[in-house]
This record gives C-alpha cells, sequence and structure tokens, in this order.
DNA sequence: ACTTAATGCAACTGAAAGGTTGCATTAAGT
DNA sequence: ACTTAATGCAACCTTTCAGTTGCATTAAGT
C-alpha cells in the first residue's frame, strides 16, 4: 500500500467527506454514499473506487447492492506515516540543540 | 488550515518526498530542495507553493537565497485528523458490539 | 412475469495539475 | 564594475481528473 496513494485519496473534499460519514458510522451502501454527497450516483462511484484503490475502503456486494466499508488499518499507515515524519523531525532538532549548547 | 488541502499537498510523490527530506534534516534552500530531486527548479518551485499553501512549510528569504522550513502543526493536524476518524470509528464499533451483547 | 432499484461500464467535456522553456531581477563574491 | 547563482513570473503544453449522460445488467419485491 502506497502511503501517497492514501493521502492523494484523501486529499479531495468530496472523498474526504465519505470517509468522514463512514467513519461516522452507520451501514452504507453505493447508493446510500452517493445519494448524501450532490454529485451523480456515478460521479459518487468514482471516488469511491479512487478510495479502494488506495485501500481505504473496501466494497462487498450483497445481491442487489454492495457495501461500503472502512479500512482501519490504511487510514492508521496514514497516521503513522505522519508520526514517523514527526519523530525524525524531532530528532533533529535535539541534534541541533545539543550541537548548539556544545558551542557555548 | 485545511486539512483536505494538507492532504491534498501530500498526495503526491514529489511533494511527499520533499517533505520526507526536510523532515529528515539539514537546511534547506529552494535550489538545494529542488537539485535533489529529478525536475526542474521551476518545477520544484511549484510543488513547494503547493506545500506552502497548505501551510506545510514556510519560505523565509535570506538575502540571495530563501530558506524552506517544515512546519510540524500542520502535520500534526492532519495526523489528528486521522486519529479523529479512527476514535470515531472505534466508538461505533463498541456501540455495535455493546447492541449485539445485550440482544444475547 | 413485470417492474423497479442498485449497480457496472463507456464516452465525452471542461478544468486543473504537473512539467517545461524563456526571460527578468536581485544579491554575493571577486 | 562584472560575473554568477538564486530566485520570480508568465506562457505554454500534455495529461489527469471530476463530473456528466447514456445504456446495459442483474437482483428483489409484488
Amino acid at each position: 500500500m502506497e502511503v501517497v496513494e492514501v493521502f492523494r485519496a484523501l486529499g479531495d473534499p468530496v472523498r474526504l467527506e465519505m470517509v468522514r460519514r463512514l467513519a461516522a458510522g452507520e451501514p452504507h451502501t453505493i447508493s446510500t454514499v452517493s445519494s448524501q454527497l450532490n454529485i451523480t450516483r456515478q460521479g459518487a462511484r468514482k471516488h469511491l473506487q479512487v478510495l479502494v484503490d488506495a485501500k481505504i475502503i473496501a466494497l462487498n456486494p450483497h445481491g442487489r447492492d454492495t457495501e461500503v466499508r472502512l479500512l482501519r488499518d490504511t487510514l492508521d499507515q496514514g497516521k503513522a506515516f505522519i508520526a514517523n515524519l514527526e519523530l525524525q523531525w524531532d530528532k533533529r532538532l535535539v541534534a541541533l540543540r545539543t550541537f548548539v549548547e556544545r558551542r557555548q
């Protein structure tokens, strides 16, 4: 799973709203997700596919309609990626501070 | 600061690599950032502007060259946003579990 | 069986994005 | 003063993207 794809998928207002609503709860199908946003079902479907490709959601067909399920792990890896960036950043600051203190 | 803009800015391989390198350390100017990636300076400059607009970095001119500085807080808010999504998701799962258990 | 609701797939359009080249400007170093 | 390095700004091109319309398919309910 490419973390850049995850961020890319979240970096659209419509898709981010989709994810928000999915996280908020209540079971969703492609139709219910689509009808809540102000776009056509086919338009929403494209957005959902982007989220599927990024592995942020999964689609499970059940007879006539297909369930939209949020994949928590992928979101978590996005979070972890940022946390790791911050960690490196912090380490660098500490190193810099040490360097400055040594020179005093 | 719009979190969707933050994700959008991070959702490009070139920009994500820029952020990675900035987090890794060493002071950077627009030139040094550009020369590390396989694009022209002007191309890189556009990417940097996207990061500036998302408030992920700030540019500080110092005489002839301009320093590229990472803004930790913005990254942190991206992380916090995901954390909040997960929190809601978890709460929903707990509620569902309680519901199921009550019916047994 | 028939109708209706949920979905898939494809083609098209306009706008935005990534990247380039070219030129002007300004600051440093000798 | 002159040269060089770092930058800004604008025009341009190509590709991607968001969104639409249209049509076909399949499953549920009556």
